[in-house]
DNA sequence: GTCTATATTTGGATAGAC
DNA sequence: GTCTATCCAAATATAGAC
């Protein structure tokens, strides 16, 4: 066996991660994924034989572990707003409360390639799947579920937008804190 | 005088932000930039001498007189309601009814020029505080006003996002549909 | 004002030494 | 597996003819 990577592979995919959400698939230029991951370009060449396109394709399918773990409380916690609740911790974490960008966002700009696409519409479409299943479970129909959660993840993405044009995460911070009340049914008001 | 334009300024404004717009500022290539707008580099560079950041901040400029004509019906138009579903009907305009992106999540991409990103948030503002405006005259509190507008403008920005990585501008359409209620206190429900 | 031609830099990608 | 060196194409930008 040869020689050990010199950076970890998930360590590695952390720090293109960063530059592919911020830049967007054009903008990340192989010197800023180079300096970023402490990798000279010819040995993220070595790492990705497929070169840039490969890069983003595992970008996105980390991502696609990440948001794995961001939504499985939605079905491992039983009570739906305690799963929520978590949900939401997870996903600040991930945006780092609001300070970074979102893939759904940055990597489908004209010039991302088709494949990239297709997986972000395919995250898309998974994170929504789950945010309606535990809608449902908490009592609200088919219909109502899936447009709770498609008003979920139009804030989000909504609500990062206005974090990074205005500077300010407060927005997004809000979005985090209403999504149970956004996914679950409010009880009916006392009297 | 010289020779007048092949190209007439508003025409030419209209391309590159056509371009900007969807590929951000980084991914607006010069050559996307001429083939959209019939000019060859060179010419755009006679028009623009300080080249691509003055383009992009040429963009920014026309996209704010865009914007001063779709809030103005929430000022001349005297019902609040009406005003918004006029401001909702233009704004489904120029955004292509979901197809196309906004400047404001696209131009404020890493490497856009601090400028650029200073005009976004300024025309964000602008917006903010004309949506309020018009929910604060049908009755809201300041607080109130403030907080619906910027559940509009993350709804709207949202919207758009899922209408592309979805390839779908249904929710994009809704959100129009719905900006008048978000805006306006509903009436108090009748029984 | 627009064009062709060209200079210069950056970006994506490969070869081969260590 | 990572590095230096290099190649080629694309991107930004300029010069000068028309």
């Amino acid at each position: 066996m040869g020689r050990a990577p010199s950076v970890d592979d998930a360590v590695l995919l952390r720090h293109l991660t960063e530059i592919f959400r911020q830049s967007g698939y054009e903008g990340a230029s192989l010197t800023a994924l180079s300096s970023a991951s402490g990798l000279h370009r010819a040995s993220l060449y070595h790492r990705f034989p497929s070169g840039k396109p490969g890069m983003a394709a595992a970008v996105l399918e980390s991502v696609e572990h990440a948001f794995a773990d961001i939504v499985a409380p939605l079905t491992s916690e039983s009570d739906p707003t305690a799963a929520v609740e978590e949900m939401a911790r997870r996903v600040g974490v991930f945006y780092a409360q609001g300070r970074l960008a979102c893939v759904l966002d940055t990597m489908t700009l004209r010039g991302a390639p088709d494949d990239i696409r297709a997986r972000a519409a395919h995250l898309a479409t998974s994170w929504l799947t789950a945010m309606a299943d535990v809608a449902r479970r908490a009592g609200a129909s088919e219909e109502d579920a899936r447009r709770r959660a498609r008003a979920a993840l139009v804030r989000i993405e909504g609500s990062l937008i206005l974090a990074r044009v205005l500077d300010d995460p407060a927005e997004f911070q809000l979005a985090l804190a209403e999504l149970p009340q956004m996914l679950i049914r409010r009880p009916a008001p006392a009297g």
